[in-house]
DNA sequence: CTTTCGTAGATTGTTGACAATCTTCTCGAG
DNA sequence: CTCGAGAAGATTGTCAACAATCTACGAAAG
């Protein structure tokens, strides 16, 4: 039996929560300056835990750190939110297939991956796109952990946070979503990992790529699916040469 | 023309080079403990810097941090490494892919990539295993840049900082690797993205990670390439489920 | 002899002040 | 009217001192 030391949470990660937080609700918009002194004030702390979260932000992609200037909440393009869902599909296919190869099927932690599963069957979570968006990509990430592949799981990780910020931020809407689909999708996978059928798993992941691609893809004309994932990214990035 | 700001490194990037130097000098060893105050005085700066630094070290994974006990030198065991490569087998593959379908070849980066592949033809760099080891990341990281997937390229780059720290750490040493082999490798890799070749590129690419890790995998005996790679990973990962 | 408790020392976490750098505005030259 | 120099303000980078926490050692109880 382990408890966990009580604050759980240092001073820096709380101060990358409220950020983080204020670039959801919309406080905070792509562009806008974070100013250690004002934050800090703000928080009721000192600019120290305020500079060592905003790094922790950095790190993440969330926010641009330009040398004696600053941070800036990042700007990501409908391009950065494809490259994220290349690397969950590439890094994905990789704990996947590892986990299969483990006997997870018996592992105390695969019952926590159903649990986290189940939760995406509860109409209270259907009904908010930010809760269940949350849901799924919790399921998801407890079936990476499976693998125990520990630095490919802390970057499927990373994009896992990102991606509610990029929805956010982007303004994409998953209203359409099929939740019953997603979920049989899901269902599959992990059938597939319970019986060592790799080659199904992989589909079910691709399937699911594909289609949450898909889905928030509408309103962006030439992000065919078929040019994003048969060649694994589109064409047009290599143009974005600026340097600002 | 844009000019560098001067300093080019800011101090805290200079902390994260001199401990990193240490570690791969052997000065500093895995579990040795980082006492901020040690080091800043001995780099004659204030402690802030240093630990921003040592931040910085935790998050590229050389440094283990521990709430309010300081920082220890990461312990790295040969799986690491392995996945490590997994990571590197995956994402190369997808960068190396997009690369090729985008026009790069008449890019100017794309001569950048081939002056840094001339680098590993010197005498005076195949003389020493470190520096052979260096060109050759640096060689493969021009490749993934040319993707233009900046996501990627940074955990791709991540890797390769870790490589020379974990080969050091594991006493791995590369005395009998093929210089010729290696290049010729190289080689192939590169006409088959100037000639859009993807299927042989992901071949050669595969080639070489499968040399690589056969090359170090001398005196691992249960860790045979073909149930590496054809299986992403090795069985006996899961094993190591501590949690100290 | 082993275990628990308490204290002293060591180390990290946090803070406010100072130094260095950047940004912005004004003013003058062309 | 445009452009550039220069000063004032704003903001980050750095520092040293203080507070909170952890580690290690030793004494006392069982």
């Amino acid at each position: 039996m382990s408890l966990e030391p009580l604050p759980g949470i240092s001073t820096a990660e709380m101060v990358v929560q409220r950020i983080r937080d204020a670039i959801l609700e919309g406080t905070l918009r792509p562009g806008d300056r974070l100013i250690e002194a004002d934050i800090a004030a703000e928080l009721g702390i000192s600019r120290g835990p305020v500079r060592e979260g905003i790094r922790l932000l950095a790190a993440e992609g969330l926010v641009v750190l330009r040398r004696n200037r600053g941070a800036i909440v990042a700007s990501p393009t409908f391009e950065d939110i494809l490259e994220v869902y290349v690397v969950r599909k590439g890094l994905g296919s990789l704990a996947l297939q590892h986990a299969i190869s483990l006997d997870v099927a018996t592992a105390p932690e695969f019952d926590d991956a159903l649990v986290l599963l189940d939760r995406l069957r509860d109409p209270e979570v259907q009904a908010d796109p930010l809760l269940m968006m949350d849901a799924d990509l919790a399921f998801q990430s407890a079936l990476f952990d499976l693998s125990g592949l520990e630095r490919i799981t802390s970057v499927l990780d990373q994009t896992a946070r990102d991606i509610p910020v990029f929805v956010r931020v982007l303004g994409i809407t998953y209203d359409s979503v099929d939740h019953a689909a997603l979920i049989e999708r899901h269902d599959h996978l992990v059938e597939a990992i319970r019986t060592h059928h790799r080659d199904a798993a992989l589909r079910a992941w691709d399937d699911h790529i594909r289609s949450t691609v898909g889905e928030f893809s509408r309103g962006y004309p030439d992000a065919q699916i078929e040019r994003i994932f048969d060649l694994p990214l589109m064409h047009h990035i290599l143009d974005h040469s600026s340097h600002p």
